[in-house]
DNA sequence: AGTAATCCCTGGCAGC
DNA sequence: TGCTGCCAGGGATTAC
């Protein structure tokens, strides 16, 4: 579940070893990532094009080369790993002890590599998605106004437009829980079920408030707590939970420091009472339900 | 229109 | 041991 800072982080980490390479040939095994173009067509496109800069939107990355927009959503699990050449492939996938996860540094292309850039200096790219959540699209740049999920994307954490202000307008007229606002992605952008649990805590706020029943104190705390828990996730190399690595093949450190998400049965960090876990809205939210009122 | 439910997908795990 | 069924969840789509 790669949000906003296991994204930042793979896309820091791509800067470092693919911005300027030359793609020789692309290679598309699963058909169903690509959304547009037919997969054929991105092959062809993409080939021979370099790659020019590499921006990120919310948990979109934004590839661009010299005549392309390619966006990509790594949905569950995807994962974009640079394969080194000088290295070895290290194929053995191992599930690490703490977090689940599946774990290799540089891997060989197997059943879940589903994309592969081949770099003509002899290095690639892999794209491994174990659940094919993950969405691939190209745009021209003259078709890009047609990128509706790009557009529609809410407010950026950590850009200038991350303003009370604006944060405070988008709870106008709105009659649903908090946490369903939380993983709406044109309120906030980038922010996933960990971080919004995360957040919650944080501000005190219990995940089935309705955004209305909310206080204008109580929506600040929620403001700057979606930005701390965001920046902090950063620091640390993102949160691993599933199958999350970063560009080179490495997990996160930020999983240890959660306060409850994963911690059902545990100790609040804060009051030692049990944290819980409930579904709101399909999905499972984490909460210490001393700290979190819903009153 | 705004909100809620359904579906996609696989690996890991509990239960038998 | 090996099978079955369930669960995780982002976002597009469908339903209300």
């Amino acid at each position: 579940m790669p949000e906003l800072p296991e994204v930042e982080t793979i896309r820091r980490g791509l800067v470092k070893r693919v911005l300027n390479k030359t793609i020789e040939r692309v290679e598309v095994r699963c058909k169903r990532i690509i959304l547009r173009p037919r997969p054929v067509e991105l092959e062809r496109a993409l080939a021979h094009q370099s790659i020019k800069e590499i921006g990120r939107r919310g948990k979109f990355l934004l590839f661009e080369t010299n005549d392309y927009k390619l966006l990509i959503h790594l949905g569950m699990t995807g994962q974009l790993t640079f394969w080194d050449k000088t290295q070895k492939d290290d194929n053995d996938f191992f599930v690490h002890p703490l977090t689940g996860l599946q774990k290799a540094r540089q891997h060989a292309v197997d059943k879940h590599t589903h994309v592969s850039f081949y770099f003509t200096d002899g290095n690639a790219l892999h794209y491994r998605d174990i659940r094919q959540f993950g969405k691939w699209r190209l745009y021209r740049p003259d078709e890009f106004e047609q990128a509706k999920e790009f557009w529609q994307l809410g407010l950026e954490p950590f850009s200038p437009d991350y303003t009370w202000k604006k944060f405070l307008m988008q709870f106008d007229g709105r009659k649903l829980k908090i946490k369903s606002l939380l993983l709406d992605q044109s309120f906030v952008a980038g922010v996933g079920n960990i971080y919004a649990d995360e957040a919650l805590f944080e501000a005190g706020i219990h995940p089935e408030r309705l955004v209305g029943s909310l206080k204008d104190e109580e929506k600040r705390k929620l403001f700057r707590a979606i930005s701390r828990v965001l920046r902090r996730g950063l620091k640390y190399g993102g949160t691993s939970f599933q199958n999350y690595l970063n560009a080179t093949g490495e997990a996160g450190r930020n999983q240890e420091r959660l306060k409850v998400y994963g911690r059902e049965g545990e100790k609040c960090r804060r009051c030692k009472d049990a944290i819980i876990r409930i579904i709101v809205s399909q999905r499972s939210s984490h909460l210490c339900p001393k700290c979190q009122s819903r009153r």
